[in-house]
DNA sequence: CCAATACTTAAGCACATGCTTAACCAATCG
DNA sequence: CGATTGGTTAAGCATGTGCTTAAGTATTGG
């Protein structure tokens, strides 16, 4: 899914996806490439589950899907905050100890 | 960033590192690869901005570099609340014009 | 029915990526 | 000191990725 996120295009893709369901052509027309790699990202992004499309008649519609794009986010956040959590109880543990020179030997173990 | 966030291993570094701080030999142990290959995953991700390290005698000690990580989360984020915002609005569209035929037909343009 | 539209499939190619090994450098340790 | 530890640099290689063009296949408007 990052994978799928890793490429600009795709990006662009997912950028034009979240404003509104949009056919394949319609994807294509902004970006500077042929057809036929705008579908093959298309694939990837399908593949990845962050873009869901059907197809009606002889024109596809593709559609975000939020939910991949939550998983992503919360993959981040779970490690930004579990960081920033450490972060926060170190602030605390040096607050703690200042001025407390006896705590500040050997705190290991 | 998203580039640096697309490869298995890159992710595995950031989730220990997301734990606490550790040297680069540290990060290598549990990889079933060479220590090279392991630096240069941390330059990619340090050229990225997610990690951050730096050299005391012989030792490189790495750690997370939280800002970046908020930034890929707030770009996911944006698309897929800017997907739910319109979609909710969608809900509203169909919620008032819900047995109201004159607003059904003809749509377009 | 015929042609235009909207993709789709397939093959191929250039460059990027993720490794490897070998050789090297600089701090420590005994 | 000389050996070990921790890391760095460089070169090379296999595979993956992001395109391309060419040649299809359905659908649909006139």
């Amino acid at each position: 899914m990052f994978q799928a996120l890793s490429d600009p295009t795709r990006r662009a893709v997912v950028e034009r996806l979240s404003r509104s369901p949009a056919s394949v052509s319609e994807l294509a027309k902004p970006l500077a490439m042929s057809l036929p790699a705008v579908v093959q990202h298309l694939q990837l992004l399908e593949a990845s589950g962050l873009v869901r499309s059907e197809k009606v008649g002889r024109v596809r519609t593709c559609r975000i899907e939020p939910r991949a794009l939550r998983m992503a986010e919360q993959w981040i956040n779970e490690r930004r905050t579990s960081w920033e959590r450490r972060f926060d109880r170190l602030g605390e543990y040096l607050a703690e100890t200042r001025d407390e020179p006896s705590k500040r030997t050997k705190p290991r173990k």
